[in-house]
DNA sequence: CCGTATCCGAGTAGATACTG
DNA sequence: CAGTATCTACTCGGATACGG
């Protein structure tokens, strides 16, 4: 099933998947979610800067989206974890290929061999 | 040599890319431009929506970073040409992965064989 | 601990008109 | 044809404070 805030609107896959992971903090937090699990405070921690009504909202649009999963443990203290979904680990695999382009041609770092 | 406007403000090669890429058009103008050398003009009616102003905007950002090359021919009646420098090229194919998710999880286009 | 509410500023994009 | 100039609109993201 098709996700996505703009329905009917993009021109290619690429521009669909950017409307995705469109949002300052959203690479970094399937960044931080690619290795397993996170609380919220975690995520906090894991992106400096970021606030807590951004980091909230940034996390809703990606739940929305079905890119990550969100469980609420109802508990006192609170707890609610993070974590990706299968697409969403499968968007980061896409993303890869960029992450290394990435790596090598704004951050200038070469590959180790050829 | 490294590219990009926030040097040393990344935090993995993703984000570093996505800099490069972050603008409503940019990813469009790759597309448009994986496919050959375009003039202005022609770029203005392959981006539905587009106004003059952002479109040039957007080019000159991408020149800046050395993903496109601009051929300006100073002719009667004026022709400039875009196109893909290597590192675009790079770029264009490293994106590849993306537009696949994309067409397949936000447009909803299963792959064909599997 | 995990958020929401409110207000605000900055940057991005659009419309329109004009120029070399 | 290929832009620039000006003005405006809007959305995103940030700061701070408060709530369950």
């Amino acid at each position: 099933m098709p996700v996505g805030r703009r329905p009917g609107a993009y021109h290619c896959g690429t521009d669909a998947a950017m409307d995705i992971i469109d949002g300052k903090w959203k690479v970094l937090i399937l960044w931080a979610l690619g290795e397993g699990t996170r609380r919220f405070g975690e995520l906090r921690r894991l992106l400096p800067g970021v606030t807590e009504k951004v980091l909230a909202a940034q996390l809703r649009e990606l739940e929305a989206d079905g890119i990550v999963h969100r469980e609420d443990y109802a508990e006192v203290p609170p707890r609610v974890e993070y974590s990706l979904t299968e697409m969403g680990d499968q968007l980061n695999e896409a993303l890869e290929p960029l992450a290394a382009w990435g790596k090598r041609h704004v951050l200038g770092v070469e590959p180790a061999a050829r």
